[in-house]
Parts: structure tokens; sequence; C-alpha cells
DNA sequence: AGGCGATCCTGAGGGC
DNA sequence: TGCCCTCAGGATCGCC
């Protein structure tokens, strides 16, 4: 379920009660969820100290989809939410699929997912994080440069397939590739080769865009996204073409098509975005 | 290189 | 009500 705006906003929402506390204790229900490394980088069983039992919470850092919690003492954990992951902060009853629990100085934090499409990473330190789980991470699609997009000039494989591409840019989905492909009017089928320096800024701009606004509305709830306070998103009304397939497009009244591209169903306005144009 | 399908899972929703 | 099928905000792996 979540992409960048959604990691965005469980962040912002879990940081101010999260940094500063002290983990009191960790419950893995369900340690494969979990994989925890050495500082020599050796694999080892995921333990409630290598799951920050007794640390202090020092940030909430992301790069594109994941989410890093810091702790004082150097330790870090990698949370990636797959497809139906979430955090959060002092639930009312655990919900279904809760698969680790922490105690905190106050509250608790819980990880649900229950397809497990996600995890948890655990590091001595962020620099063991950082050249490990992200080290094929491209750049922060929040921050996305033209330069970034640069290397898509020579390649034959569609736009859509290079959005999702997340060792080229870090942090695009299914929903705001499509989203951000209609906002600048390039067809998800072009090769990336048949763009003009042009269409490189202006793909860059409504990705920028597409994922300020999307963080802006707290994401984007299709079925079971909610933010770390157990708040949904709003961003999923203001969709113009993904789960549009069939209805009207927003902008011209021609009607979404869709397709499924790399694996992935991809919806378009024919019109808006022709793909012959460029 | 890169494209494709299968795979890892559970749950929701539609059709019958 | 129940069963069966399809589909889902992701990512990886093996195979051509």
């Amino acid at each position: 379920m979540p992409e960048l705006p959604e990691v965005e906003t469980v962040r912002r929402t879990l940081k101010p009660h999260l940094v500063g506390v002290v983990i009191r204790g960790v419950e893995l229900r369900r340690p494969d969820v979990c994989r925890a490394f050495s500082s020599a980088g050796r694999r080892v069983r995921p333990s409630p100290a290598l799951l920050l039992a007794g640390a202090t919470i020092r940030a909430l850092e992301r790069r594109g989809k994941h989410l890093a919690v810091l702790a004082r003492d150097g330790r870090a954990l990698d949370i990636h939410l797959g497809m139906s992951g979430s955090l959060l902060l002092n639930p009312a009853t655990d919900p279904p699929h809760a698969h680790v629990r922490w105690s905190l100085s106050r509250g608790s934090l819980v990880f649900a997912d229950p397809r497990r499409f996600g995890g948890i990473w655990a590091f001595p330190s962020l620099d063991a994080l950082r050249t490990s789980r992200w080290t094929a991470l491209g750049p922060d699609a929040l921050g996305a440069r033209a330069n970034d997009l640069a290397p898509w000039l020579a390649s034959r494989r569609p736009l859509k397939t290079l959005l999702l591409d997340q060792a080229r840019l870090a942090g695009v989905g299914n929903i705001y590739a499509d989203e951000a492909l209609f906002r600048c009017g390039l067809n998800p089928l072009r090769p990336g080769a048949s763009l003009r320096p042009g269409d490189l800024a202006a793909l860059t701009a409504a990705i920028r865009t597409t994922l300020a606004r999307a963080i802006a509305a707290r994401g984007s709830s299709i079925r079971s996204y909610r933010d770390g306070l157990g708040v949904p998103g709003e961003f999923q009304a203001r969709h113009m073409v993904y789960g549009r397939s069939g209805q009207p497009c927003r902008s011209c009244r021609t009607t979404i098509e869709s397709r499924v591209v790399t694996g992935r169903t991809t919806a378009w306005c024919p019109t808006c975005q022709p793909a012959d144009s460029g």
C-alpha cells in the first residue's frame, strides 16, 4: 500500500511522539518478519536487543519507501511497509497481524502487516544500514532533479517501468507513477528514449508536485492505509487516473484506459497522454 | 540488458 | 450463506 507520501506521513505523525522516547521492551511475535545483522554484516537471529530494546529514539528518517528508526546509541532499524504494513502508535486494541510490539516509556508502537511483504531490518549502525539496505536505492523522489532522470533517455523501457525502478528513483509506486505521468501529459508506455530534454524537466516537476500534494493530503487510503495515529489519508479523492479505468477523464471526459505494464495495472487518459506525442 | 512470469501472503469484493 | 475467482499502495528471483 504505502508509497513515499504514505511513508512520509507515517514518519511525520510518529516523530513528535517517538523522538526522545525510551524503548522499554520489544515483543517479537513473529520473528520471521525481522532480519538482523551484526557489525560484521553477518545475518544474526533477531532479538529484542537488536530491535532497539533499551534505546532512546533519536530520529526518524525516510529514503524512498523506507523508514529508519535511529537510536541515540547508533542502532538503526529499517522498516518497510510492503503492500499492507502499518506502524501504529498506541492502538486501542492490537490490529490483526501485529507482528512486533515496542513498549515505550510512554505508550507503545505496533508493526502490523497482514501480507508480510514488508518487514524490519535491524543494524548496529546507521552506516551499516546505508551501506547495505539503502545502497541500491536511487535518489529520493521527493527531491528529484532532471539530472536524476537523464539516464532514462538511453532506455527503451516504458516510462511506467522506469518510474517503478527504486534503483533509479526511490519512492514512486503504482499510484504516483500513474498520477505523475498524467500531470505532465506523458503516456506511460512511451520509452524513456523517446523523451526530449524538455520532457525530462516536466516529468521531474510532475513527480515532485504530485508527491508533495499527496503528502499535504496525508497520502492515499485505497483500502487499508492509515498513518501512525490511525488516520486515513485523503489524496485518493484527487486521483486523476489511478483506479479510474473506464471512467471519464476528470479533465477532458475521455474514457480512462488501462493495461498491465511490468505486471502492474497502469491507467492513463489517451487524450491527455497521447501515445505518439513527443 | 532487460523483460516476463512466478512467488511470497492475506483479505476484500464480485459473480453465481 | 458460501464458494470460487480476481485483484491489491511491493520487491525479488530465475529464466529466456
